[in-house]
DNA sequence: ATATCATATTTTGTCGACAATCCACATTTT
DNA sequence: AAAATGTGGATTGTCGACAAAATATGATAT
């Protein structure tokens, strides 16, 4: 058995920070963080704080500015529609891979329907809201991983990344739309996967969250 | 005029440590990277070179396993030739736009040409091998990020990690075949910009250093 | 009143030390 | 002999403190 190792200090923190920024109501978009502030909130030291925000600095989530301080990056309607662009271009890549070489069989398939109805099932537990964000995300992020896995592991690290900086650019979007409704879609692509329609994946976007509307709003 | 921000010793570090990673000598491919070692060579405290392991593992040149170590990032062949597709993927969709929307002009060219010049005159003068190998990284990635930049920040945040990771993985090539020869060829992929010719960006791959030779060697 | 400069305060960068954990090797047990 | 257990040494994780830099504050001169 893997030892299953826990994460550190400064991987929870990325994780707490991760979500702070999607609430947005601490740390809005373009603001800095505080290193001496955050670590005295989690009652940890700054170094491990430190740690946490070079690990969203290298997912595009923060910026550090060189003894200015680290910035949580705001996303422009430009930079959502070339998200989409990105994301759009590496996912119709990584269908095409797994249909062409049936790389995704029965097992794989229940696997994901149960991590969706699992995450269905947390979400209609009465949890705190916080909790049901966190464990939304948790498993959202699995379910992409685990499909662009199948494609194979350096394709699936820049979408991992992509799919954060998008998260974090229209987290009002998701918040709005619902959790629930943006993981029922998600068995839509399952689905997809099933029946080899790679049109559908492709020209439909199931891969999606939302519909253009998102970026068009955010345009100035 | 701007104040020009020095790096901080973090970043002096993971600089350093992508060249050893290139000549990889002393750092081979999958073994791990000591902190207090590393902090003794370069005469630091371990905080800094920890950060410098956090930026690294962003990039993906460098995996740190909690309570375990940072160990450096071995490529499979498999890994580099969906490097390059993903690499292929992006820099196409970076060529179409910048010649749709003509966003490259004589300005450019000039300026990229001049960079070009002045890496081969760097080259071409007498200093250490280790010397000429940081200036060529340091202007070859400015020279992709260049082109990158005029489609869009996150497309050229995406092509940055594949570079980098295309660069440790394929070290040995790009040392074998000199540094001359791989900016030489660069110069090719402007005279196409300028000439709009889409299809010679495209399907002649001349963004890209190296036949499949490379990879096909390193297939097991 | 504005601009400029000196000073105070806040914030980041770096360090050395201690605690927790892991690994390798030796010892014991079956 | 093989597996399990313990122990010692090495390595990572975290902390508090100090140094350096940047920002904010306020006084002075024009």
């Amino acid at each position: 058995m893997t030892p299953l190792p826990r994460n550190s200090l400064a991987e929870s923190i990325a994780d707490f920070l991760r979500m702070e920024f999607l609430r947005s109501a601490a740390y809005p978009a373009g603001s800095f963080v505080r290193e001496e502030e955050l670590a005295r909130q989690l009652k940890t030291s700054r170094a491990p704080v430190r740690e946490a925000m070079k690990i969203l600095e290298g997912e595009g989530l923060l910026q550090i500015i060189p003894r200015r301080g680290a910035q949580i990056r705001a996303f422009s309607g430009d930079d959502i529609e070339e998200l989409y662009e990105i994301r759009f271009l590496l996912e119709t890549r990584v269908a095409e891979r797994i249909i062409e070489h049936g790389l995704m069989d029965a097992e794989d398939f229940a696997l994901l329907e149960d991590l969706l109805r699992e995450t269905l099932a947390i979400l209609a537990s009465s949890r705190s809201q916080d909790e049901k964000l966190m464990e939304f995300c948790r498993r959202d992020r699995a379910f992409h991983k685990y499909i662009a896995q199948k494609s194979g592991p350096c394709i699936s690290g820049s979408l991992a990344t992509i799919y954060g900086q998008l998260l974090q650019a229209i987290s009002e979007d998701v918040l709005a739309k619902g959790l629930e409704a943006v993981t029922k879609e998600h068995f839509k692509i399952i689905d997809a996967f099933q029946r080899n329609d790679l049109e559908t994946l492709k020209t439909n976007r199931h891969f999606s969250y939302f519909a253009q509307r998102a970026t068009a709003r955010k345009k100035k």
